[in-house]
DNA sequence: TGACATTCTGAATCAAAATTCATTTTCTAA
DNA sequence: TTAGAAAATGAATTTTGATTCAGAATGTCA
């Protein structure tokens, strides 16, 4: 009984907690981070002001641990749909569906992670562990070695190829977040893999 | 002789002038916007807290100005540049060599653009003319194109071919900048420059 | 040189919002 | 049921930093 109760409160107290994390991401994606309020957020959560500062040190605080939370969900959806892919080119490729996907469905996360990602590098200093990203690119750089072991790539250079991966689809999100989806996210989809696949050369086309 | 007092006073005003917005760019890139306090610029530039706004109107204001002065300048370096070239591939590839160039030079102008750029998608709504990166795109797309007609470049689509440059441009040098030179810069982009020219494919396949 | 204009200064003002904490509400367990 | 603990509240406090402006410094020119 009391183990019951006790694990109740546990999930209570999460429960709340989860409550904020949402209210911020939604929150500092809608208006940004500094043009945050704490109010904004915990009117958001539905809890008082000061509730936000029982679960988290401060704003930055609140800023490092949403993304994390957000990171880490996003992360273990993608693994999971790239491990169904036969080959690991083609879990590559997957990457840039998974995240056209996601954005299309929650645009507001796009403008979070491609915008709230990068804060200054004097907040990185003051945060060392803070490395968002990081995951998300060691990932990556993972299947790739694993597709050229595979022998579906060629020989080129891991760390520039998740270079390419994320920044154009970090950029090219960016550019349709911030800009009110001017384009088609699928289309253009198409045409970024077709060129990374391909390359932009003329001579080695043969038809 | 009134003339050249005259022009000598503006020589002084736009002097000082000169002084805060370098000072901006490299507080607001070491701190971003937000964290960059005015008197942080103003004690940079060795003026009094107010001259700043006998200057701008405002924060916000010397933060577009500081923008168009340094994405002006730059752009006119860069057009320089290329134009030297014999072929608009070449162009291209040129658009890199300059960026690497520069950033190494001056790392902080590289955190600058990256990161400011993506925080101030607040004022695209509130400055709809502020469109800091559009000029460079424009550029690189018009480039793209000319390489087309040239023939030296397949028929791939402009906008995504212009994503994948400078998204992995941003995104690599962000990194370089962020981490502080975790890599050499010169030889991560001849890699990168032969994935976006040839392609990642190991064999060339057709579907 | 002296009267006037221009430029500069930085302490004082003011607003916004992060954070605290005395109080209230809710929960726990005997 | 109830005393005590834990959690939550939100008004009050504090911090922060943009902006102003009265006065000082400097420049102009007859």
């Amino acid at each position: 009984m009391a183990r019951y109760q006790s694990s109740r409160v546990v999930d209570k107290k999460s429960q709340k907690r989860c409550a904020i994390i949402e209210a911020a991401i939604e929150t500092f994606a809608n208006k940004g981070f500094h043009r945050t309020k704490i109010s904004d957020i915990a009117k958001h959560a539905g809890v008082a002001d000061g509730t936000v500062y029982l679960y988290f040190e401060n704003k930055d605080d609140l800023l490092i641990k949403s993304f994390d939370e957000l990171i880490s969900g996003k992360l273990e959806e993608l693994r999971q749909l790239t491990d169904k892919e036969d080959t690991y080119v083609n879990r590559l490729i997957k990457f840039f569906d998974y995240h056209v996907t996601l954005f299309t469905a929650k645009p507001y996360i796009a403008r979070f992670m491609a915008i709230e990602l990068r804060q200054s590098s004097e907040f990185y200093q003051k945060y060392p562990d803070y490395q968002p990203i990081k995951r998300y690119l060691t990932y990556l750089q993972e299947l790739i070695e694993e597709a050229k072991k595979e022998g579906n790539l060629r020989d080129v250079d891991t760390v520039a190829l998740s270079y390419i991966m994320f920044g154009t689809m970090d950029f090219a999100l960016t550019e349709w977040a911030t800009r009110n989806q001017p384009f088609d996210l699928l289309p253009m989809k198409e045409r970024i893999v077709d060129i990374v696949r391909n390359g932009m050369y003329a001579v080695k086309k043969e038809d």
